[in-house]
RNA sequence: GUCCGGAUAGUGUAGGGGACUAUCAUGAAGCCCUGUCGAGGCUUCGACCCGGGUUCGAAUCCCGGUCCGGGCGCCA
C-alpha cells in the first residue's frame, strides 16, 4: 500500500490552487452536515480540511470517509481548491482516501481540546496526548530550544561530547544516586557530567558541551524536579566565572530570540508571547541576596544559609527578570569551586535565576591538584574514590570554568508552564517509571 | 517524608444521608440537515476506587487501604 505524502498540511498554500497533493495524518474531526461533509486531517505541522459534496464526490471516497473513526491514520490524495469559506483560505477535494490504520473507539482521551484530561491520564496515554496541538507545540519548541543551544555553543567554539551515564562513584557527596547492577560490581547512574567535562579540560579540548540525561535519586515531589532530567553542561578552559556568566546570559537571549523567530506557529498555538530577556542580567552578590530576602520576607536567612524555595520566590519577585547570584560562601558550594584567592570564605560560584526558580549554577573550578584534594577531604569525602578525576589535575590542566543549565526549567520558564512534567515526553518522578 | 485536597460512564465534571432509576459536557451508535470550523437538532448507550463499619436507608458519614493532585521539605 502506498503511504507516502507529498506535503505536510503546512506546506499547502493558496497559490497551489488546482494542484494535486497527497497528505497523510490523523482524522482529527468529522463534521457531517447532510449534503456536505468536512473531514479535518491533522499532521505534525497543522491541519487541513477535506470537503466533500455528497452529490458530486466519488461514492467510494464518501463511503470510506463515512466509515472512518477519529484518530485513524489516512492518506488522502486530492486537489487544492481556493475557498474563502474554508479555514486558511483553501480546502482539499479528495479523489481518494486510504485508511492506513484504524483507531479503536472510544479514545483514551480527547485530542480536540473540547474536554480536559488530567496530567496522570495524559501521561498514561502520552502517545495520544502528544497528538494534541498544544502539546505538540511544546515539544516542537523544546526541539528548537536545544537546537538553538547547539548552534550558539558551536559558534562559540564548543565541541559536543558524550560522557558516561554509568559511573563508579558519586560526582559529589550529597545527592542520592540510583545504584545499578553492572556485571559483578556496583555502579550508579550519573548525577552530572561535571567530573568528566573537567577531565576533558586536561584533555585539551578547551571548550566542551554536553546535552544529556542526569539522574538524581532524591525523593522530591514538586512541579520543578525530576529524577531524570536533561542537563545542558559546558566547561571552558582559560575562562573565568565572569566569562562563562556572560556566555550563559548571551545563550539565554539567543535561545529566546531563536524560538521567537522559528516557532511563531507553536507559540501562537499555546498562546504565549515571548518576552525576550536583555543581557547583561543583573548581578546580585550572595550577601545582597540574603539582605534582599530579609528585607522582603518573614523568613529570615543568616549568612551561610542556602536559599530556601521561599527566598528564591521572594527575591525573584523583587528582581522580576533573569538575574545572577554570585560570590557564594565556600562552605555551601561543592568542593571543586574556586575560592577567591584574597578571601577563601567566598567562591567564584554563581547561580543563574529566573524569577520562578534556579535555572543554572556554575563557577570557576579549582585547577590546583593539591587544593582540590584538600577540599574533597574538607567536605568529608574520601579522595581515594576520586583518583580517576584527581589524576587529570597532576599533568597540566588549565584554569577553567563552566556551568550546568536545566533544559526542562529553561523551557518551562520560557513558556510559563507550571509543571516540569509538561515539558518532558516521558517524565520520571518518584511515582512514575512507565511509560 | 509531611500538611492540605481529591477519587463518580472512555474523558472532564455535578451531587456532601431518602426526591439517585446519579447531573452536565464530550464521546460512541442511529436519524435529520449543502459551508461547518468546540457545527446544530432528536433518540439511544455508558460511571459512584477497594475493604470494613454506622444507619430502616450510604455516591454522600466513620475507620483502614490503594492511587492521584498541590504546598513544604529534600535537592553539593
Amino acid at each position: 500500500m502506498e503511504f507516502r505524502r507529498t506535503h505536510y498540511t503546512s506546506q499547502v498554500t493558496q497559490e497551489m490552487d488546482g494542484q494535486t497533493v497527497k497528505l497523510a495524518g490523523w482524522v482529527h474531526e468529522i463534521r457531517d452536515l447532510g449534503g456536505i461533509m468536512f473531514l479535518i486531517l491533522r499532521d505534525r505541522e497543522g491541519m487541513a480540511q477535506l470537503t466533500m459534496f455528497k452529490k458530486t464526490i466519488d461514492p467510494q471516497v464518501l463511503e470510506t470517509a463515512k466509515s472512518l473513526s477519529r484518530e485513524s491514520v489516512i492518506l488522502v490524495e486530492g486537489s487544492v481548491k481556493l475557498e474563502a469559506k474554508a479555514p486558511g483560505g483553501y480546502e482539499l477535494v479528495p479523489a481518494r482516501i486510504d485508511l492506513l490504520n484504524p483507531a479503536q473507539s472510544p479514545l483514551p482521551m480527547d485530542t480536540t481540546g473540547k474536554v480536559n484530561a488530567e496530567l496522570d491520564t495524559r501521561l498514561d496515554n502520552r502517545f495520544m496526548d502528544v497528538r494534541r496541538p498544544r502539546v505538540n507545540a511544546v515539544f516542537q519548541i523544546r526541539h528548537h530550544t536545544l537546537s538553538a543551544v547547539r548552534n550558539f555553543l558551536e559558534q562559540e567554539g564548543f565541541l559536543e561530547i558524550n560522557t558516561p551515564k554509568v559511573v563508579a562513584t558519586a560526582t559529589e557527596g550529597g545527592t542520592a544516586l540510583f545504584p545499578i547492577t553492572y556485571f559483578d560490581t556496583e555502579a550508579f547512574l550519573n548525577q552530572s557530567p561535571q567530573l568528566f567535562k573537567q577531565i576533558m579540560m586536561s584533555g585539551g579540548m578547551d571548550r566542551v558541551f554536553e546535552i544529556g540525561p542526569i539522574f538524581r535519586a532524591e525523593e522530591h515531589d514538586t512541579t520543578r524536579h525530576l529524577n531524570e532530567a536533561t542537563s545542558i553542561d559546558i566547561e571552558a578552559s582559560f575562562l573565568d566565572h565572569e566569562d562563562v556568566m556572560q556566555l550563559l546570559e548571551n545563550l539565554i537571549v539567543h535561545v529566546y530570540e531563536s524560538v521567537a523567530k522559528n516557532c511563531a506557529n507553536s507559540l501562537k498555538t499555546i498562546g504565549k508571547e515571548l518576552d525576550i530577556p536583555k543581557a547583561p542580567f543583573k548581578r546580585l552578590t550572595y550577601d545582597e541576596a540574603i539582605e534582599l530576602n530579609n528585607e522582603h520576607s518573614k523568613e529570615l536567612l543568616e549568612w551561610g544559609d542556602d536559599l530556601s524555595t521561599n527566598a528564591e520566590k521572594v527575591i525573584g519577585k523583587v528582581m522580576g527578570e533573569h538575574y545572577f547570584i554570585k560570590d557564594w560562601p565556600t562552605e555551601i558550594k561543592p568542593y571543586y569551586t574556586q575560592p577567591y584567592e584574597d578571601n577563601p570564605e567566598l567562591t567564584k560560584a554563581f547561580d543563574m535565576m529566573h524569577p520562578r526558580m534556579e535555572l543554572s549554577s556554575g563557577a570557576q573550578r579549582i585547577h590546583d591538584h593539591d587544593l582540590l584534594r584538600q577540599r574533597i577531604q574538607d567536605q568529608g569525602l574520601n579522595p581515594d574514590g576520586f583518583d580517576f578525576y584527581l589524576k587529570a589535575f597532576k599533568y597540566g590542566i588549565p584554569p577553567h570554568s563552566g556551568w550546568g543549565l536545566g533544559a526542562e526549567r529553561l523551557v518551562m520558564t520560557m513558556l510559563d508552564i507550571d509543571n516540569i512534567r509538561d515539558v518532558v515526553l516521558f517524565p520520571r518522578d518518584r511515582k512514575r517509571v512507565s511509560p
